[in-house]
DNA sequence: TGCGTGACCACGG
DNA sequence: CCCGTGGCCACGC
């Protein structure tokens, strides 16, 4: 992993998140090796969204609250690309989050 | 230059 | 995952 700005760590990172799968801003910046730093995780998460490249709704809070949905077009929009892979959401909280979530520092073992 | 704010998290109570 | 507090990093005014 190139280590350039931590912007482009963290969209790099999100573009391995599997399709149906997600995971969380502390979990991306434990695998960068800046746990403490999850907050400028979800700052450059917010910065990545105009970059479809980037699957920003499939980043949450580490108990599965879909805590951007608010930044995105619409407050739905994140919910609603979700649920188009699967993924069961219930009051902006994802259902079965363990099973679908996944660790950087597990599958990309690093 | 300094301070407030934020898609967060760990810890103690 | 309750609640309050501290810490982390980057950005805007």
């Amino acid at each position: 992993m190139n280590e350039e700005n931590f912007f482009q760590n963290v969209h790099d990172v999100a573009k391995l998140i599997p399709k149906g799968r997600v995971t969380s801003y502390g979990a991306i910046a434990n695998y960068l090796g800046v746990k403490r730093s999850a907050r400028v995780v979800g700052w450059a998460m917010k910065s990545s969204i105009p970059v479809h490249d980037i699957p920003a709704h499939r980043v949450v809070n580490r108990v599965g609250v879909l805590t951007g949905k608010n930044n995105f077009a619409t407050p739905t929009h994140m919910q609603e690309l979700l649920e188009q892979e699967g993924i069961k959401i219930k009051n902006d909280q994802i259902l079965d989050f363990e099973k679908v979530f996944w660790d950087p520092m597990k599958e990309l073992a690093l």
